[in-house]
RNA sequence: CGGGGCGUAGCGUAGUGGCUAGCGCGCCUGCUUUGGGAGCAGGAGAUCGAAGGUUCGAGUCCUUUCGCCCCGACCA
């Protein structure tokens, strides 16, 4: 006999919901007997979570190995070198783990791997011959979120699959970075899970071009943007249509107004509407020019005051500021600020150079003050904003012809119906949980590493990198999140920790010597079965098996004096009566089907 | 780091300064029971997160502190 029994398996279901426990994954999967909380943010697995962590696993491998990537593994705990050439011992922040040895070396956990796998690529290889390359492992990773949430959702231990594409070329990367989109694909739709794949933003990694497949979750914590044109977008990667230049021959020069008090773009467009109406409407929030000031903070602390100048009804959506000028951070402009900085009068801010203080702003490399504008102020674009003097605004400023800006930043906030940028249809706001991220490195960590190979021609070039992970245990939350019912787990099949838990109702003993026949017969056929022959009252038995979620359930009980058997289907919520000498077959093609 | 909530037995909880800290689940023993979280009887299990203080008396009031959960900030 090797199949399970419930009796054996060292598994406690909890009657009630744990107190800490909010998101339906995270109670489930502590309710049911799969996790235990170690710490915050930290798991201890038992054996029915890792047998559906195993099988997530495999899938994961098995489409990994299909595009050709080999196997390998680097340890946790890493020394800091590597991470202090590539300078993200600083830009990883207070999230990196670290820690000391005996001898005082700094030493951390490893939050992701690039770096250990361009210098195993640079140990072993040095020509081009030897490339292309992928290289993955599935590796324990360590972050110190600052808030770990939501159980395994997002944990500060948690596992990934990570895979590292070496390349000669830009070509060469662009083929690896395909066959794992496809195989990211091909993982997603194995496990169940609907998804989008979305324009992300690089982080921390570096690189240019990076996609996220999110599953779909109405509470996710990644927003995107989407457009019925196909348009799909991390809202933090997202950008708006610019505006179009415009012909300003007609704008009357400049000229201020008198406004005292408007310190909000509501009173500031009353104020204006009745000192300078106009004649074809009236000034809306739209047609001021909002500039937000921030101090913007390096990764080494040096500290730089930031305005952005963005349409008026709009606000600075930060997550995407942050994620536009990553590694940089940026903090509130606070009185102190204002007080350095005498130029900025509060409130009264605008790009304008009418007075000799405002050629400060607008004027690449003349001050430490950078000035970026929302893609919307084009060439053209008249607004009215800050005369940079206390109580007065100005009316009818031209970008181009009265102000200009450093550059461009795509920070505003996006709203629904906002339209796509690539002209595909109004932008729709949804949400999702990333369970992979694909990026495009190319020779960030190469030249930082110095991985280079001799080419044809016996000249060195750089390799071109490609990274791409997958979060193995965020799966598992994730598929639980997205099958599970008031009841319980409902596991898919190819995921489930055993396919068929057959249930001994009543003690005859008839019915647990069918019942283990049965159980007997199934495992000789390779399916996963436990027996449930414990010795409890039915109802415990049908709430367990519903609670922890397996696919099939065999009651075998009342119904043998009608030679008969029951087989429920969990997801389905179905049951139906079985003759006994077909119970096996009928399992088996259900179970294979 | 900001806001909110909570720490009482393995889990879920009651306890409004006063007597031996109560209940449900789970656990142990015995008997009965077995198709929807069984019944009866007996039992084990808590220094009430920690430290200090007020008081004749503190789970309860005060101070400090530690921890956890949720929201936000943060986050491949």
């Amino acid at each position: 006999m090797s199949y399970a029994l419930m009796s054996q398996l060292f598994v406690r279901t909890l009657r009630e919901d744990p107190a800490d426990a909010e998101v339906p994954s995270h109670r489930l999967l502590v309710r049911a007997g799969y996790i235990r909380r170690a710490a915050p943010g930290i798991y201890s697995w038992l054996p029915l979570g890792l047998k559906v962590l195993a099988k997530v696993d495999r899938i994961v491998r098995e489409e990994v190995e299909a595009i050709g990537a080999q196997e390998v593994h680097f340890p946790a705990l890493l020394p800091k070198e590597p991470y202090e050439q590539t300078n993200r011992w600083t830009e990883y922040g207070p999230n990196l783990f670290r820690l000391k040895d005996r001898k005082g070396v700094d030493m951390l956990l490893g939050p992701t791997h690039e770096e250990m796998f361009t210098l195993i690529v640079k140990d072993l290889y040095s020509s081009y011959k030897d490339l292309p390359v992928i290289l993955y492992q599935v590796q324990t990773k360590y972050r110190d979120e600052a808030r770990p949430r939501a159980g395994i959702l997002r944990g500060r231990e948690f596992t990934m699959k990570d895979s590292y594409s070496f390349d000669i070329d830009e070509a060469g990367l662009q083929v690896a970075y395909d066959k794992h989109r496809e195989c990211y694909q091909r993982i997603m739709e194995r496990l169940g899970l609907e998804y989008v794949i979305v324009k992300a933003t690089s982080g921390a990694m570096g690189g240019s071009r990076s996609e996220e497949f999110l599953a779909l979750a109405d509470n996710g914590e990644d927003t995107f943007v989407r457009s019925p044109g196909g348009y799909a977008a991390n809202v933090e990667a997202a950008s708006v249509a610019p505006g179009e230049p415009q012909d300003y021959s007609t704008v009357p020069s400049p000229t201020t107004i008198d406004t005292p008090g408007a310190s909000t773009i509501d009173l500031l467009v009353t104020a204006v509407n009745e000192a300078a109406p106009r004649k074809d409407r009236e000034w809306n929030g739209g047609d001021t020019l909002k500039n937000v000031v921030f101090m913007r903070v390096t990764p080494e602390g040096k500290r730089s005051p930031l305005i952005i100048g963005l349409p008026g009804d709009r606000e600075v959506d930060e997550k995407r500021l942050e994620a536009a000028i990553s590694p940089d951070e940026v903090e509130p402009f606070n009185d102190d600020d204002f007080e350095a900085h005498p130029m900025l009068v509060k409130g009264y801010i605008g790009p304008g150079v009418l007075t000799e203080n405002l050629a400060l702003l607008g004027t690449k490399g003349s001050s430490q003050i950078t000035y970026l504008t929302d893609p919307r102020v084009v060439e053209g674009t008249s607004w009215i904003t800050g005369a940079n003097t206390a109580d007065t605004h100005v009316i009818n400023l031209v970008m181009g012809r009265d102000f200009t800006s450093d550059g461009i930043i795509d920070v505003a906030e996006i709203r629904e119906g906002d339209p796509a940028p690539d002209g595909s249809g109004p932008l729709e706001l949804a949400r999702g949980v990333e369970m992979g991220h694909i990026f495009q490195l190319g020779k960030k960590y190469a030249e930082a590493l110095g991985l280079q190979v001799l080419d044809a021609n016996g000249k060195l070039v750089t390799v071109t990198m490609g990274s791409y992970g997958f979060g193995v245990t965020r799966a598992v939350a994730m598929v639980a999140e997205s099958s599970c019912d008031d009841k319980g787990l409902a596991w898919p099949r190819n995921l489930a920790p055993f396919d068929v838990v057959i249930i001994v109702a009543g003690k005859d003993e008839q019915a647990h010597e069918v019942a283990s026949k049965l159980a007997e017969d199934l495992d000789s056929a390779e399916v996963e079965v436990v027996l449930d022959d414990r010795n409890v009252s039915p109802g415990v038995k049908f709430a367990d098996s519903e609670l922890i979620g397996f696919p099939t359930c065999v009651v075998v009980g009342r119904g043998l004096k009608d030679g008969v058997v029951e087989v429920r289907d969990r997801a389905q919520d179905t049951a139906r009566n079985v003759p006994v000498d077909e119970a096996l077959a009928e399992i088996l093609s259900e179970v294979r089907s």
